[in-house]
DNA sequence: CCGGGTTTGGTGACTTGGTCACTGAAGCCT
DNA sequence: AGGCTTCAGTGACCAAGTCACCAAACCCGG
């Protein structure tokens, strides 16, 4: 097992026992693409540091509608769902790897201990929960006063590839943003209109990504 | 100084020698009501246990709208600030007192100290994140896909008080809701046509409390 | 390679919510 | 009593979500 410890910032100031310590006591997980790691009815005990590929945290709505709130790339760490978990059952949140995900995984006492025993991992765990809430309060601001095009055109540029291609559908992009698949439908064809993207079934091809990214800085 | 940790249900079973020194070393603040507590360019490098009052956190946004996202009231803490503050200055929550309020500052130092020595206070710790980021949670599926009236029949149940009067303008419960203003005037509108509730200039008063509650429990 | 089923996207009519500009009424202060 | 400020009401309009339905693109077994 190779030192995966180096790759999270906030812990390559840990002191050399504990990072030993991490190592020993956590093991090496590969979830499959898709795969719930966490949600209602599904509460980890472990903590789980991201190496490789993403994790989708999205809320779904009794309506059957959705939102995502946040990804969990390599090197960040799923720390939020160790507070979610602890307490209140009747949350609505749930984890999805987006990719197949590799990660370590710390038992809750390994955890529990480490913040006992150093400054630099609280650190590291408050840092990583700040994080979240201020993704948090991002979105609940976009949501609740931004335009639709302004946050459509964010999320283009946002999930575009190098080469200015998504492969993803119009349902898919709406639960982004926690809206209706007709409106994002509407707004793409707006865009097509303006000759900003291209589209295909399933993929959207950015034409003019400098147009989108102003669209997408008004505030 | 009275004891007022026994006030706090997860502090109430820390080990005698860490409830001394908590009260020790904190001190018994007082603020006027409509007082900053902390907010962009203003964080607060103390942890707040409120013992009397209400403090209201909200989002305020760029365009002049806002939103409350939830309220510390006696008992509780303000320990997602500790978190918000320490690392990104660029989040836009505030928090306000609502009523005139007492409250016990912790020192950061303090704070980290009793952090690495009591399970019990990291407990308490974790508790009170995960409680406020449910409500985060719920904040986001409601202004996503809840209708409005029934939030704002949710909202007058909750801020009545026993005689089912509220002394509240309708730009404030906008402000509650994240909507605006005008859009409130209309629906109250609505529910005075029904009888639901009497209105006068900075008052609102529930007629109908059981009809309300049913619109309010509409999923 | 054909044909039926599924997934994805398009459309119009309608409702709900937000914006803007303006009006008037209620309280407040000398 | 008169003037100022705050609060609430109104209509026109735009943006967004909902509903019902259709059509094209893809998939897959035969």
């Amino acid at each position: 097992m190779e030192n995966w410890v180096d790759r999270f910032k906030g812990l390559s100031n840990l002191p050399e026992h504990l990072r030993r310590y991490l190592l020993e006591r956590s093991t090496v997980i590969k979830v499959a693409k898709d795969t719930m790691i966490f949600g209602p009815g599904k509460s980890p005990d472990h903590l789980l540091l991201m190496l490789e590929g993403t994790v989708r945290v999205q809320q779904r709505s009794d309506s059957g509608r959705e939102i995502v709130l946040y990804r969990v790339t390599a090197g960040e760490s799923c720390v939020m769902t160790t507070a979610c978990l602890l307490a209140h059952e009747d949350y609505t949140a749930e984890g999805i790897a987006a990719t197949d995900v590799k990660a370590a995984a710390i038992p809750r006492a390994v955890f529990d201990d480490l913040l006992a025993r150093s400054p630099e991992f609280r650190n590291f765990v408050f840092h990583a929960y700040s994080r979240r809430m201020t993704d948090l309060f991002m979105i609940i601001d976009e949501v609740a006063f931004k335009r639709l095009d302004i946050r459509l055109a964010q999320k283009l540029v946002e999930l575009a590839g190098d080469d200015g291609i998504l492969k993803t559908t119009h349902q898919q992009l709406a639960s982004e943003l926690g809206s209706a698949r007709e409106v994002v439908s509407r707004q793409l064809q707006e865009f097509q209109r303006r000759d900003w993207v291209a589209q295909s079934r399933g993929t959207i091809e950015i034409l003019d990504p400098d147009s989108l990214q102003q669209l997408a800085s008004v505030k």
